[in-house]
DNA sequence: TAGTGTTACTGGCTTGAGCCAGTTCTATGA
DNA sequence: TCATAGAACTGGCTCAAGCCAGTAACACTA
């Protein structure tokens, strides 16, 4: 709506932020990089030391820059966006691929995925969680499976699955995490629950200091949640699966019917 | 994977932001509560101002607070999240309504909405934009239509519009607002291109300064950005909107088929 | 030549002080 | 009683100085 004059008054702390900026987005700077110190930036800006380190958190809070103690600063390279589609649910690419979803679009794009079951056990599900899945929020109604997926080593996001106790009782489903080919929705279809529909429910936030920490985050960055329920054709929901992904490295993607 | 340890040596500043922290969450502090002065928290605490700023800081990162100069640190009410579906796109919903998407969207969900044409005109769109409308990136190819997005008076999101000229030119489409009962939509069946599907890609990052000024964002909150594509029922792309989304205003929750 | 210890670097964080600029409150005068 | 000006509050930002803790580089000894 308006244009700002932007140089008028410009504290020195921004005035240096931006002109680091322009030197990381012009290509003086390169990922991996490291800066100068804040002691020698301040030095040759004729600065406060803290006036600099002030114009270096600036450009973390953006994601350009990670500080790490005793070493230094460093110019982040831009990590490549993967792109999550719908179809990664369907027996189509379950079929073809023989893997889950998760590492049948990371391979699609090129990259190396990797998954752990961090945790697995059954539980009383949140109430947001029993309300889609139709089971009680107040008896141990689930189990619940957690997962790490890396991208090339480096952890892009967490997905915490909740599958009613009464499907996966007595299946791999409540065990290990050796589910064979085609993974999760393979063992589903042998239950007789194929996925057919997906329900997609997206927000963004900012990461705790916890998941900040678990999905190596730097600053800047934020989480893209995705609350994913599966349903089979008859719209029944059998599994929800609430993701946390890193939003520089993670997108969506989805092409659907407006009157579904 | 790991717990840590959390008060083991926890600077000053820190261990401030936990505690008032605590009385936010907690209640002790509610929505609209002013906090007590940077010089107050340092007297009452034993530290430097300095150190108190830097706790409050940490706060108004993470969405809890917002400083205003010469006024105060203030509580932030959490806004109540809006969802926005793929069927705010549909036929039903546009011929119960006489609305547009976003007006449907948001009264269907109880708030006030209103929108403002900022910009209109015939311009050379954008690469991913010429790609995705399959029109040549290098001529004015497309009418390209800014729309801010209010709720209860509050900005909540920005809408770029692109429509290819072949399709606007001559018509309300690459003129004025005033498109009418089932506003942009309708003209579009009008034209004969009636909106079958739509691709919604999603990511999120931090707003520049300009959008986080344009849409009054307080700090420590993310922008949902969200290219929608509308195709026909022949799958032709007639246009695209991409939205900035405030991310503590606006979620996405879209059920579709797998296999589309 | 390799290992270890020390030195010199780095970022993390705090302090006390100060000045600038915006807002609010109070007092005074018309 | 109302309006205006000044005082006192508020956050924004910088400065110089210092100490802590992590990392890297260098020198010395076996």
């Amino acid at each position: 709506m308006g244009v700002t004059s932007r140089h008028v008054h410009e504290p020195a702390s921004r005035r240096l932020a931006n002109e680091l900026r322009g030197q990381i987005v012009g290509g003086d700077l390169s990922p991996g990089d490291r800066l100068p110190s804040e002691r020698t930036l301040a030095e040759t800006h004729g600065i406060a030391r803290n006036t600099a380190r002030e114009a270096v958190r600036l450009l973390t809070d953006e994601g350009l820059v990670t500080a790490e103690h005793g070493r230094g600063a460093f110019v982040r390279a831009q990590p490549r966006l993967l792109r999550f589609g719908q179809h990664r649910y369907s027996r189509k690419v379950r079929e073809e691929t023989g893997l889950s979803p998760f590492h049948a679009e990371v391979i699609a794009q090129g990259l190396t995925p990797n998954a752990v079951l961090d945790r697995i056990g059954r539980v009383q599900p949140p109430t947001h969680v029993a309300e889609r899945l139709d089971v009680s929020p107040r008896t141990k109604s689930v189990v619940e499976r957690v997962n790490w997926y890396f991208v090339d080593g480096e952890p892009v996001q967490i997905g915490t699955t909740y599958i009613p106790w009464k499907i996966a009782e007595g299946t791999e489903l409540a065990t290990g995490d050796n589910l064979g080919s085609g993974d999760l929705y393979a063992r589903f279809e042998d239950q007789g629950y194929a996925i057919t529909y997906t329900r997609e429910e997206v927000t963004a936030r900012m990461p705790t200091r916890d998941e900040a920490r678990d999905l190596r985050m730097p600053g800047g960055v934020p989480l893209l949640v995705v609350t994913h329920t599966g349903l089979d054709a008859q719209r029944r929901p059998f599994e929800l699966t609430e993701f946390k992904m890193r939003a520089d490295h993670s997108g969506l993607d989805y092409t659907m019917k407006v009157d579904n």
